[in-house]
Order: C-alpha cells, then structure tokens, then sequence
DNA sequence: GTCATCAATAAGTCTGACTTTTTGTCTCCG
DNA sequence: CGGAGACAAAAAGTCAGACTTATTGATGAC
C-alpha cells in the first residue's frame, strides 16, 4: 500500500482500474475521455493523466478520432504491484494467486541459492530471527504473527540474492501470503513442516550451502503449490 | 517496441526516463514540473502527465510544495518494459542483462516443464518449426534468421507454459537474447549442443516429458549463464 | 526551548479555446 | 458496379491562464 488516492487522479485509477481488470469492458470496448471525466465528475486534464497511467500499465490504448480501448488481457501488464493488487482485489483472485504462487515456486529456490552465497552477516541474523520467530508463532492461533515473521523471512531471502528482479518480488509474495492466510487456508496452526524447512533454510543460508537452500526452499514452494491444488505428478 | 513517441508527452519521456534510469539524478534529487515543462517546451499539461506516468513506474514521486522527487533505484518498478529497455540501452546495460539472465534461468526451466503438460498440438508444432529454422541457420554466419527462431521458440515455450507471468516474459527474453547477438558474445555461428538441446526440448514438450523438458532447458539457461560469467560452483 | 501562526511555494485543478489526426462517407469518374 | 479522391465530423492532443490547496520553513510569542 504505497500511497492509495494521492489526488483526484488517483481516486479515478482506484475505481476505473479495478473495473479494467476485472474484465467489465471487453477488449477493442472504447471509452471516450469525455464521458469519463463527466462520470467521474473530474476534469479533463485530470483524466486524461489518468488514462496516461492505464496507458503505461498496457490495460488500454488511446488513439485519436477513436477513443481509448481497452487491450487484451494478454497484454496487460501484469507485473505492476498496482495491477496485481486491482486483480488480487477482483474476481478472478484465484486465477491471480495461483499464477503468482507458481512463478514464486520459480524464482525463490533460485533465489535461495544465491542467497547462500551472496547474504551478509547482518542479513544471515535477519533470516534466524525471521525463523525463530515463525517458530515462536507457530502454535495457539498467532497467525498474525507468524505470518509477518513468514513474510519478512522471503522478503530477506530475495533481498539477500543480490537479483534486483527477485528483489522486486518481494512485494508480491507478501500479498500471496497475506492473502492466502486471510482467505483460502490456514485456520488452524501453521504446517509444523514448514515451519522446520524455514528453519533449516536460514541454516543453509548461513552455511553457505546453496545446493541445500534451493532444495529445501523447493520443498516450501512444493508445500505452496499442493495447498493451491496444483499437482506436478 | 510498441509505439515510442506517441504524442509530445512520449517524447518527454523518451528523453527523461532514460537520463533517470541512468542515475542522471541521484535519489532524492527534486525536479520541478515547470522547468522540465521550460525545458521540453511543452505545457505544463503534457509535463504533468509525463510525471504520471514516471510516477507509475515508480521512478520519481510528486508531492506538494516539494516537487518531482526522484525514488531510489531499489523502488523502481524494473519489471516495466519501458524500464527494462531504457537500462538496456543505458550505461548499466551490462548489470541489467546479467539480472535478466538470471530471472531466464530461474523461470524457463518451470515454464518448459509448464509446457511440456499445457501446450496445445499447434504450440507442439510451432515449436519444431522454430528449433528446425534454429538449425537451417545455424551455420554460415544467418545469425539474423537464427536469433529470429530462437525468441519465437522461448516465447512460444512461455507462452505454451498457461501461466500469464510467464507469458509475459517474452519481450524480456526477446530483449536479452537480441541484446547478446547484437553486442556481446556470438561474432561467429551459435553454440551446436545449444542447437541440439531446443532441438530435444521441442521432443520433449510434443512428448509431454515435463521432467526431461525441464532438465534440458536448465541445461540452456546454464549456457547462456556461463556465456556472461555467472557461474555456480 | 517549544509551540503556534503565517506566508511563500509548487503541485493540483479547472476552464475554454484551438489544433491535429484519423476515419467514415460521399461523391465523381472509370 | 467499383475504386479513388475529396470532405466533414469526431475525438484526442495541446496550450495558456487563473485559481485552489496542501506543505513546509520561518517567524514570533510564550
């Protein structure tokens, strides 16, 4: 949540957006930038920097004599925390959060590995105290607790793999995590196994064993994908 | 290259995206909108709604009173095409295709498996086109025709693969495998075993072997790490 | 030294007029 | 009947200027 609604532009994006994404206008559907600023009772510069934005994130086109469509869907992009959170905030949040769920399976091994051999000290001690407090939290209905011990430990791992691009995708991990302990599963207790593979992957990290963080934080992911139900037999 | 330059504003941001991008300005550093609107000779209108959409990246961040400030690189949104090809073609060009590289060896390894199980008969097909036309090119100096190939075939691979946030990475690696034919490495026909694994991985995809799928295709990203010196031992 | 007040500042907003490009249509001629 | 060119309408694009609002740094009172 960076800064929601900074201005009248933004209250505009917060609505229109959403309603983009969640796919209520068709692709090639036109929006005229007029009729726009009337519903939203805004004026026309104000809209037109709006538009600029859903330009820029690929969700629509405007060309002159024409109008503003809206573009494919394939052709959004879907890398943008701001679209992400529209969609996570939409109906096909399941779709979205299986999607994120598998490129996390992707890119967190990877990016365990390399923390293993790239972490500081400092960012090792950030990684026990992440697990231990997972640990801490993991029995009698902390799951707010746990679950911010649980973000920060791969926010620190990304962070840790010296990849700016993995970096980046700290933000969504935490909006999967959060979003999975907020709605879909986990009422009970957390899975004692992970909270163990959390454990032994600060380890490894600490060790520097890369070929062991990456597998143990493959086993996380694994555990990820089969609370989603997507198999890989 | 979607549309560059589409109106003034375009063409504001085609000027001041790449000098941000490159560090011009080091974080924290104000910019005012009037005198960027003096300098481009644009109104203040077309200067505001290229600051929307630098501010949507999250290169720079407008607050009252204060002015356009420019966010630290640790908060850009690196996975927008835009940035992507602006660092590209900026001076940390070297950096931004090692980070790329590695993104490509986290994912397509999955995204081969992904394909190997999702890939519709005509995905099959198009991918035995594209590894066939890598191997009529890869001799006598076609490295034009044969870097054609070689992005439709990752592409159609992301693609095949059913999930969004990878098919989204097409124009990433199609940027990365151009970027290291027109510069770097490869003044002389392409690597044979390279020919021969997209070869066996289009097998493997048609055959739905998404173990053997995988496997090969980490064998192709480890090449094109070791290409840049990014080694794991 | 701390807190409230106030004025300067730069972004934010609105309005209205004008320009430019594109597209659909309508004619005119083959 | 069909194609090429001219024309008019439509919508985005651009600009200039006036006004509003939030923020901040300085000034002054206690």
């Amino acid at each position: 949540m960076t800064t929601p609604g900074r201005g009248l532009h933004g209250h505009v994006l917060d609505t229109l957006g959403p309603e983009i994404t969640a796919g209520e206008y068709p692709p090639g559907s036109v929006l005229r930038t007029d009729e726009l600023a009337q519903r939203f009772d805004v004026s026309r510069s104000v809209m037109r920097e709006a538009v600029r934005v859903l330009e820029s994130m690929y969700l629509v086109e405007s060309r002159r004599r024409v109008g503003v469509t809206v573009r494919p869907k394939s052709e959004w992009n879907v890398y943008d925390p701001q679209v992400i959170r529209w969609r996570l905030a939409g109906a096909d949040r399941p779709r979205q959060l299986r999607s994120l769920t598998v490129l996390r399976s992707a890119v967190e091994p990877i990016a365990a590995g390399l923390a293993a051999r790239h972490a500081t000290a400092e960012q090792c001690a950030e990684l026990t105290e992440c697990a231990l407090g997972m640990v801490a939290h993991s029995r009698g209905h902390k799951l707010e607790g746990y679950l911010l011990h649980d973000v920060a430990f791969h926010r620190v791992v990304l962070e840790a793999s010296g990849n700016e691009m993995f970096a980046r995708l700290g933000d969504v991990v935490a909006e999967v995590l959060t979003g999975r302990t907020q709605h879909d599963v986990m009422f009970e207790d957390p899975d004692p196994a992970a909270v163990t593979l959390h454990v032994q992957v600060a380890e490894a990290v600490r060790a520097g064993d890369a070929a062991r963080a990456e597998a143990l934080t493959r086993e996380i992911t694994v555990g990820a994908l089969q609370e989603l139900d997507i198999l890989a037999p």
